[in-house]
DNA sequence: GCAGTGACGTCTT
DNA sequence: GAAGACGCCACTG
């Protein structure tokens, strides 16, 4: 059979590809969309495992509060604030300004709403 | 096989 | 309102 735990990491790679420029979204968010209930940590560790798949736009995944938490793990802390600035969106103290205004919903999607 | 850890989130004190 | 503890699942040692 196959090797199920790449479709899990493979997963949650597609959700935060398809996170638009400018655009922020949440663990827990991303973890809801694949329906992971608990998923939030989940996420988290696919994302450190992110680091194999350079097409995987880490920076735009925060945690709830907006705050980069991730940014210690990419290869330069700086960087990822660098990018979120560079798409046009304003970091204060490694935390997203008006993150609600910049926050996407991977749900909305396929939610025609 | 057990114990510890982790890019989180929610509940309880 | 803030801080601490727990839960949940996956990977490493």
């Amino acid at each position: 059979m196959e090797k199920s735990k790449e479709n899990h990491f493979d997963l949650i790679y597609q959700v935060v590809r398809l996170i638009p420029e400018g655009k922020v979204t949440s663990y827990g968010a991303i973890a809801s969309y694949l329906g992971l209930k608990s998923g939030a940590r989940m996420v988290g560790y696919a994302m450190n495992a992110s680091h194999t798949q350079m097409d995987i736009p880490a920076h735009r995944v925060v945690n709830r509060n907006g705050v980069l938490t991730g940014k210690h793990h990419f290869s330069q802390p700086e960087e990822m604030q660098q990018k979120l600035e560079a798409e046009g969106l304003q970091i204060e103290k490694d935390q997203i300004k008006d993150f609600n205004t910049h926050f996407w919903d991977p749900n909305e999607l396929e939610l025609d709403h």
